[in-house]
DNA sequence: TTTTGTGCAAATTGTTTGCAACACG
DNA sequence: CGTGTTGCAAACAATTTGCACAAAA
């Protein structure tokens, strides 16, 4: 039970070959199931589940198997090229650090999901330190609540 | 992608009694798997999977069929008996609404568990709601980050 | 040529669903 | 007695693992 999560540090790539730069210093190999994943992440600019990736963007790559998918998710997020967040409940998201270390507001009732820069959840942060000691991350798990929206339109 | 969680207004029951009463106000009825799930939540104290109620308490209470359990705190959550957190990866864990201290903060590091009076956590609210428009909740998903420990034990 | 990584199948975990038998009210 | 509930089996979703084979380095 003491597992822990996105805890490598972030190398951020700008493009595949940098990635690619990334993984060969790492002593890791370059395969061409690897590869497609990475294109999947620069492609898409935005999270992908496992599922996404695998099913090769609908049809702009390749297919992939989804346990490599998973396998190679892993080792890039060991690596720092890759992190991901978990929004609710379904399947996780993935991204590219290079993509910032968005952290993200989840509403319960419409599913809208909000990113922002951490900065500006950093004076929440300090509150939350203050309060519980705590150092409070919403880069992995999402704070989660009523959208402006969902807010407005409830009680 | 709508669902909704745990909207149910609490109604917290001091004792089974109690609870069986709301159930009857309910037009539910009271039967005996649903007065285990019950007495199980009722005799722990603490938060639990719907495995481990199934699994009869070790021996405190007869065992109960899981897809059951699951059905039954549903319903109970509907009424606004029970209530349930996400911590992190790993089953679902449920509550009597009666057992205080609502929201949550979850290590990621090392796993610990910090419940929280929801009024300690009014001024984060307020905050959040100031910086983002978004009305957080904890009580379904917890604050995730490091809990004080941890966080001294890193740079 | 030696690892490291792949693909496929099968196992796992957590939760939901279909359905005939059952029991609460 | 009639409908809400159960229990069992089976489906499901997300993710992981075992293993023989393929392919980077």
């Amino acid at each position: 039970m003491s597992r822990s999560h996105s805890a490598a540090p972030a190398v951020p790539a700008s493009d595949l070959e940098e990635a690619v730069a990334v993984l060969r210093g790492s002593g890791l190999r370059v395969s061409s199931a690897r590869r497609i994943v990475l294109e999947a992440l620069f492609q898409a600019g935005e999270p992908l589940t496992a599922e996404r990736i695998a099913g090769g963007l609908d049809g702009r790559l390749p297919l992939s198997d989804i346990a490599s998918v998973y396998r190679n998710l892993e080792t890039l997020e060991e690596v720092g090229l890759v992190r991901h967040v978990h929004l609710g409940h379904g399947p996780g998201l993935y991204a590219l650090t290079r993509d910032g270390a968005q952290e993200h507001l989840l509403c319960d009732r419409c599913g809208a999901v909000m990113s922002v820069e951490p900065e500006r959840l950093d004076a929440v942060r300090a509150l939350i330190r203050e309060e519980t000691g705590f150092v409070a991350n919403f880069t992995h798990f999402p704070i989660a609540g009523l959208c402006p929206e969902c807010a407005d339109a409830h009680p």
